[in-house]
DNA sequence: CTTAGTTTGTCTACACAATAAACAAAGTTT
DNA sequence: AAACTTTGTTTATTGTGTAGACAAACTAAG
């Protein structure tokens, strides 16, 4: 059981690394500002920037303007280095993307889905890569690895152990997928990967300390501390769609009574609006509140009932951010006012000093982008040299 | 502003740090296991461990049992190299000790308050910490610093924004302390502390994802992640005691109703029992269970709510381990089962694998020596050359 | 008791990364 | 045109960790 100890390769594969992030983040940028940025040597930073050139990193752009003294040269991130490959597996669909290293979607492939068997989604997953394979463009590094988000509970080891939603209980995902296709590969929870997707590419840049509420069906949440995601013990964290916060309350489909997500989910809902319109969809119910009292009552409910949730954590994690996404987030206009107001009155004035409250910005792409997100983070810290 | 970057000195340090937490957690130790048990050269090791000695954080013990060679020279942690002080400033007691470096009480003082002012209180502390210097031991590095836990919000600078039992409010008491005391002065919540505390030299040694609850007149959580303490954006975290278990349910003093401490904690016990004794004292109640059905009642009902709201910190983190400490842990044969029943009924079986459910093992010392924990921490981290 | 083998801890030579300082290159300002 | 500025590289130096040789101190087998 050896422990990590630190040595000169550490160190220089460490300065390598803020090397290039500084580069990602403040690009354009030269060697002489990088050194003054991270406090590097100027020597240091030009040796590694001549190492991350010649692995393709990075690469010249030229020079750039004169502060008074020879001109620089810029230096910008190769984003087209390599590309990530991401996955989210719905209940009802399956959306796969090609991203290149900054997140940008190259190519996607959106397939609705109905009542398909287990074989038959596993089977449409790895034609859905394999076409994804085929779309990624030629580069350095090639497909850096495949990302997989799942609506249910993950393991570390990337097996499901439960999603409901699509009826699987202890499927081995990642070894299934493993045996098809020799890539690095990562299976994660759908509400860690838009934790994950939203500060990376939304709207949780530059946030470090996120709780990242995922809305639909259930309610899942992703916890993104420290800029880093918390998976637990052993990576079931974050269900909290299960808390109580009404003790003998509703039934709720875990088993339990009186759960958080049996009042805000998009199962309440329909539950709710099945009086008014049995079989409806959430777009439809959209459409309907324009006009229909009711069923505006009805979102604004759930709103109401979100911001209770979603206040038991403020003041369990204290962070610095809450982001509201998959498919509830779509009634933004609707629940926003609600939600927010009943955090308000829910919250103590302290937990909402700095607080900021916002609805996803990747739409329909968090989870996907976010487990090819996972994908690209691993590749860059370990991928180099 | 520039980052953390990585040299050599850096290198040295963190290195120096694991020898000497290797000594810590092995001691009796030779310089070849720790070798072996670091992964670090022989050679690295026999170097770093001479300036330990030097410095005298560690001593060498005389020779060991031979394994079939030379005879290893044990090595041993200098517990006595410097003495820490921790505070805890309850309700109605002021708790004072001094530990040395392993968290073994050398000197304890405890005083019980009643209705004093904020002045008395704040003159009283700082007697209690002339007391405390005074009956320290001397040693190399003499007093490495003071920990005071405090029951209220407190943020990251030290200053104590808000503790309803003790009627304060915008006490920077960081600041108070440091104009009578040179030394490095840590104030922190007491439920972190008390976290702190256990984890070290308590009830969750060795764990590392451990929520530990702090159930006195209100409830207070305290978060370990990963090993260390998370205290949020601000330092507001662990103020679960308020999240909402029943929406539009018994008030509670924060202005909300439906808090889970207004039907958990011993303000919630104390109210319930009223109508059977007026003014009983948690002890008080205790002895009275013993007989009296229905005081055991409540303490069941108790019990049975205290273990919803755990249920909901359990999905939300999936810990490793939950403690239950403070005032209420008093009551460990009077609430254990129904607390534990509890959280069989309302968590699923994925969250409760691998959990363990304790109680203190510290009783009134864990917030006491969980900051004095704090100073140490700090003082070996970055008190070594 | 002798001898061979083992374990421990130190010593020496070396490798490697960061750094400071000198320097060359390429610009601007006066 | 001369002096100054800024950028980026080169060179010599410093300070780490490491491998391997070594001496010291022990065990075990004959």
């Amino acid at each position: 059981m050896t422990i990590t100890t630190w040595n000169q390769q550490i160190v220089k594969k460490k300065n390598k690394e803020i090397v290039l992030r500084t580069i990602i983040t403040n690009a354009p940028i030269s060697r002489a500002d990088i050194a003054q940025h991270s406090g590097l040597n100027k020597a240091t930073v030009s040796s590694l920037v001549n190492e991350l050139i010649e692995e393709e990193f990075i690469y010249e752009s030229g020079p750039g303007e004169s502060s008074g003294g020879r001109r620089p040269v810029m230096l910008l991130f190769n984003k087209k280095a390599g590309y990530s490959i991401g996955l989210d597996i719905g209940v009802n669909y399956i959306l796969g993307i090609v991203t290149d290293l900054e997140g940008n979607v190259v190519y996607e492939k959106h397939k609705s889905i109905h009542n398909l068997s287990f074989d038959e989604i596993i089977h449409l997953t790895i034609e859905t890569i394999k076409n994804l394979i085929e779309h990624t463009p030629q580069s350095r590094y090639g497909v850096i690895g495949i990302g997989i988000g799942v609506p249910g509970i993950v393991d570390k080891s990337g097996k499901v152990l439960l999603a409901p939603n699509l009826k699987w209980k202890n499927v081995d995902l990642l070894d299934i997928i493993y045996r098809e296709f020799d890539y690095p590969i990562i299976v994660e929870n759908e509400a860690n990967a838009g934790a994950y997707g939203e500060i990376r590419f939304g709207a949780g840049v530059n946030f470090h300390n996120v709780i990242y509420i995922s809305a639909g069906i259930g309610i899942g949440v992703g916890i993104i501390l420290k800029g880093e995601l918390y998976k637990g013990m052993n990576g079931y964290s974050g269900e909290s769609g299960h808390m109580t916060i009404v003790v003998d309350g509703e039934k709720c489909r875990c088993g339990n009574s009186g759960c958080w997500e049996a009042y805000a989910s998009e199962h309440a809902l329909l539950h709710q609006a099945k009086h008014i319109l049995p079989d409806a969809t959430l777009e439809e119910l959209i459409k309907m509140a324009e006009e229909n009292k009711n069923v505006k009552d009805i979102f604004q409910q759930i709103g109401s009932y979100l911001g209770i949730g979603i206040s038991n954590l403020i003041k369990t994690f204290n962070p610095q951010q809450i982001i509201i996404g998959n498919r509830l987030a779509k009634a933004k206009h609707l629940i926003e006012q609600p939600t927010i107001k009943s955090i308000n009155e829910h919250t103590l004035d302290f937990h909402q000093k700095d607080l900021q409250i916002n609805f996803s910005k990747l739409s329909i792409y968090s989870a996907a982008l976010g487990v090819s997100a996972f994908a690209i983070e691993n590749f860059l810290s370990i991928g180099k040299g």
